[in-house]
RNA sequence: CGGGGCGUAGUGUAGUGGUAGCACGAGUCUUUUGGGAAGAUUUAGCCCGAGUUCGACUCUCGGCGCCCCGACCA
């Protein structure tokens, strides 16, 4: 991709209606569009952080069995009251404008729509279990969206939803769940906490979260140093200092960001939609069910808030929106500095490398650098005068400061 | 939903009861080019509505919007 033709720009300065760091410097790195609070516009750059994302969630979702698909936004009454969910007043209700549509709600959880889809194909324990999961916008009407990224009033996520024939084959699954996420959250480079939970409107069981440290998260977790094991403050009866229950290592409080959940749903909604299946002795019973969600802005909005430093974002090589930045540092009456940034630039774009090819003719380097900085991607290929004369480029990395020179004729080494 | 703060070009900011400047950005031209360059030139704005007034961006009231704290919550 070449910077010139880039939609999207850097701003110097910070939004004055943003103090969120996350906020600031994705709005600012051209990532991100405030259009309403609590909701954000991709522009090209932020759009391919969060295809980055949803790349390593889908890997982890089908290496687990899961089935993705893709459910409606427009979610009508009759699916919520079913479960009595209707009034939760986290939905945006909304009426057609000709007034002579159904109510609906713009979905902000799929358990009901899913449940109804599988009563058709759901019948035998044959069938069971499976898995399905979506990459959906969610509308929740927050009554105070803040921070950025971390509590949008619409956001991406991934939600999964399993059904099982026994209480036992879901915790197997359940556990399964746990591990995929572990792995999922360790790509995008974030340390996740596994977190014992309230349930709020999805199930009265205790649920688990993903959770993780960073000043700004809204959450109190009380977390062992020793063994790792954890509680949210809302339910637990743990206070700074005591003693683990499993380890008798010290627990400490910390505020922590929630970028994962999943939750035991037992019969709670295939009872509501009488979803039910023939044992092999012939008997019927409720499905055993679960979900599983990631908020997939919050996770990019979680690592602007771990990986930043006062000159900008400074990616997960994972979640980074290319691999490489080249710039080149070109004067008007030097083309061969030009000419070969050309050349690299085509050798990597070949290869099918991700890379962010500076090559604005109007801007000094200054402004280059402090672009690259803020961008933050990986690694950053300087290609100038001073480099050209030693035949080399000039390589550094984002999270370092060193720079190190290599042979051009070595480019290729670097993928 | 309670409390606080704030709404002026794309961004950040001045400002007066007589309708607005500055910087950055963006456009054009020239000179520049290793950490946010220089000159010339152009571009673009008072959140909305009502009231007071000869006249409102300014004062009053009412909306709406944004941020923060709390409550709530992925």
């Amino acid at each position: 991709m070449r910077q010139s033709k880039l939609f999207g720009q850097t701003l110097r300065e910070n939004p004055k209606d943003e103090t969120s760091v996350n906020a600031r410097l994705l709005e600012r790195g051209g990532f991100v569009y405030k259009n309403s609070a609590g909701v954000y516009s991709y522009l090209p750059l932020g759009w391919r952080v969060l295809g980055k994302i949803a790349g390593i969630i889908r890997k982890e979702m089908n290496a687990i069995g899961g089935q993705e698909m893709f459910m409606p936004a427009l979610v009508e009454k009759k699916y919520l009251d079913a479960t009595g969910r209707w009034d939760v007043p986290v939905g945006f209700e909304v009426k057609g404008k000709n007034e002579k549509t159904a109510d609906f709600v713009l979905g902000w959880t799929h358990e009901e729509v899913l449940t109804a889809i599988a009563k058709r194909y759901i019948s035998s324990y044959k069938d069971l279990p499976f898995g399905a999961y979506q990459i959906q916008t969610k509308f929740r009407n927050e009554p105070r969206a803040k921070s950025g990224l971390l509590r949008g009033r619409e956001f991406m996520m991934k939600d999964l939803y399993s059904f099982h024939s026994s209480e036992e084959d879901f915790k197997n699954y359940y556990a399964i769940v746990k591990e995929a996420y572990f792995k999922i959250f360790e790509q995008c480079g974030l340390k996740s906490f596994y977190t014992v939970a309230a349930g709020g409107n999805f199930t009265s069981s205790n649920t688990h979260e993903f959770q993780v440290l960073s000043q700004v998260g809204e959450d109190k977790i009380l977390l062992c140093l020793k063994c790792e094991y954890a509680e949210n403050k809302e339910i637990s009866k743990l206070g700074d200092g005591d003693k683990c229950p499993k380890c008798g290592g010290k627990i400490k409080i910390e505020n922590a960001i929630e970028v994962g959940n999943i939750f035991p749903l037992g019969e709670k909604y295939s009872s509501a939609f009488n979803l039910q299946f023939i044992d092999s002795r012939g008997k019927k019973e409720n499905v055993v069910m679960g979900s599983y969600g990631i908020g997939l802005g919050r996770v990019i909005g979680t690592a602007v808030e771990v990986y930043h430093d006062d000159q900008g974002i400074i990616w997960p090589k994972n979640i980074a929106p290319f691999q490489i930045h080249l710039i080149e540092l070109s004067a008007k009456d030097n083309l061969a500095v030009k000419k070969q940034a050309e050349k690299i630039y085509e050798i990597f774009a070949d290869k099918g490398v991700e890379i962010l090819y500076d090559d604005r003719a109007d801007k000094t380097a200054g402004e280059k650098f402090a672009d690259a900085d803020l961008i933050g991607i990986p690694l950053r290929i300087v290609i100038s005068a001073k480099t050209l004369e030693n035949n080399s480029i000039e390589l550094k990395k984002r999270n370092k400061k060193a720079v190190k020179l290599i042979k051009i004729s070595d480019v290729e080494s670097i993928i």
